[in-house]
DNA sequence: GCAATAATGAGGTACGTACCTCATGTAAAG
DNA sequence: CTTTACATGAGGTACGTACCTCATTATTGC
């Protein structure tokens, strides 16, 4: 049997109000007898029951996601995973809601954070470009109590456990390195492409990719990125003028999760068939375009990993508990059409 | 806030002694009851409080995991894992243990999975070979009232969800079209090892791996699956025979978590540095394969994972909870030095 | 219509923790 | 030495559920 408060107050000598008052934070206990709890808390190994806590307070969690309005259909997929979530968390007390952000720009996204009215929310978890007012705006956040995270893009003030998504740098590398092999033998250009250069995620994967391509596939030829800005008509000039001014493309590479709008032009640019194409994020597109081919390799981060992920995280800094950072991590998945 | 069993009393026009007969099915209550308080269920979307009613019931769960003693890192690695798991679910009463199978033979497996007490566990998780035996001791214990999954092995009763674990024949497919595109232009034979031909596992992965090879990459040939038995002076001699007989080898597949007993060898069996290597499983050993590349790439799943699944599989199940079927799914993981 | 039995309700205690009140203890200040 | 402030203990109630007892009501068989 786990010991509990009854038996800590036994074994520190003190009484159980006591004990509530030390384990609660409450004033009016001398430094001695906090001391003798917190001795006698390491010496019988008390943990306290977070449920038992909880139903006494009867008290929840409150999660928001504050996700891009115009995402996709990965912010889509989230939102999916987002709703399982509330399923299976519902026995832990746990409610989660999702508000969209409309405004791209970082003052709008900063306001809208500092709009967010603290007993409203126990925590929050945010998908936003990395900005320094957002970085701000995240730490006033902070600093007025809630749990904050910060989802697939990480923000520079990040401190460790804060940031739940993937290391873009080396899932650029990993796309590098597919690409080199499946590339094979072939020499040749390689496109790269973007949905905006602003975004910090593509830039590293763009960085990681080019550190890997130099180093040890340097027949290919990496070309500028260009952008889609998710306009399919630009997307089709783009290629076109890409296959024209270079015959020989090996690859293209699709840095950020705007593969729809790229993918369905390739063959009427002109691109030979055996050209190999990698893109980021599972969604039903990706997977269909794994299943017809037009697409290579996926490099993916799991949404649904990434959701519970950030729920356990916010809860877990609620409870003032350590969380278990190997189930934390999140891995950059490799899918091709067998292991889908 | 959630409805409780006295708001659930109230809708139903029932008492609360009545609801909780019909909610833990005790005897005495009259059908039309029973039926006017699920009807109440329904109606005002109740759901049952677990951590109270474990707190009411002073329960926990007691779980084991049952894992072959001879399992080398992979099976460490689950051990690890489960002691993680034992700290992160400690908080929703659940406690684990690990016992070894010392025995090989299916009878005695069979045997100790019938001695195992229904009044010492709640829960069991089984990795196991597949073979008709223990698949009989299994649905024994299942007769039993024991919450059984089966992990990494697949055993032929499986139902949906009993069963925490990888798709054996995509993983030899994946490995296939990774090798076919990772050799490239080159032509030539693959060696294929695993430790037993017994193992389904291995065999299924093969099957995988050939139906690829056999469609996409013809000039491929795969070789007779050579046995290493886990023995590194056996492997030695397998491996010069195979250099010998066949120049041109171009890949190598390690079917089953025995990468260490065979990629130490290949360089001074004389295989070419070119020689692509695919394994299973992440290990020490294998992590420590990909840094130095002397492997190439590495098929496996998330043993954290994998345990934590199977945990929540059968606290479920006992709870008479339905599970998130996408969490649930054990995805086949592909890993190069980058993604590591 | 009566007894026998089955079904139901009312009310209690317990689980481990939070949070409250009130009485009593102790030490510092005057 | 007294006053005051602070520290502590004792005891209660509550959370949502389980499980128990006992009294009362409804239903069945005869």
């Amino acid at each position: 049997m786990r010991p509990t408060t009854k038996d800590l107050a036994k074994h520190a000598g003190v009484s159980l109000a006591s004990v509530d008052r030390v384990l609660n934070g409450r004033s009016g206990v001398r430094k001695s007898t906090i001391e003798k709890v917190n001795v006698a808390i390491g010496e019988i190994g008390f943990v306290r029951d977070i449920s038992a806590a909880n139903l006494a307070r009867r008290k929840g969690y409150r999660f928001m996601f504050l996700l891009p309005k115009s995402g996709g259909e990965f912010v889509e997929g989230i939102v999916e995973r987002i709703a399982e979530a509330n399923r299976a968390f519902a026995v832990d007390r746990v409610q989660v809601d999702v508000s969209f952000l409309t405004e791209n720009d970082p003052h709008s996204i900063s306001a809208r954070i500092d709009a967010i009215g603290v007993d409203q929310v126990d925590g929050v978890a945010i998908m936003a470009p990395a900005t320094p007012q957002v970085r701000d705006a995240i730490a006033r956040l902070r600093a007025r109590g809630v749990s904050v995270v910060t989802i697939v893009s990480k923000q520079p003030n990040d401190v460790d456990g804060q940031f739940i998504g993937i290391d873009n740098m080396a899932a650029g590398k990993t796309a590098a390195r597919l690409m080199g092999k499946f590339v094979g033998a072939r020499t040749g250009a390689v496109i790269v492409l973007c949905e905006t250069m602003q975004a910090l995620d593509g830039r590293e994967r763009r960085a990681g990719f080019d550190a890997i391509v130099n180093t040890e596939f340097p027949t290919l030829r990496v070309l500028p990125s260009l952008e889609t800005h998710g306009d399919p008509e630009r997307v089709k000039g783009i290629l076109r003028n890409a296959a024209g001014a270079s015959a020989d493309i090996a690859g293209v590479y699709v840095t950020s999760a705007t593969a729809e709008h790229v993918i369905p032009y390739l063959r009427d640019a002109g691109m030979r068939a055996d050209t190999v194409v990698i893109a980021h994020e599972r969604t039903p597109f990706t997977e269909r375009a794994l299943r017809d081919r037009s697409l290579d390799v996926l490099i993916t981060q799991n949404s649904g990993h990434l959701v519970r992920s950030a729920i356990r995280t916010m809860k877990a800094r609620i409870d003032r508990r350590e969380i278990l950072t190997s189930q934390e991590k999140v891995r950059i998945e490799i899918v091709i059409q067998d292991n889908l």
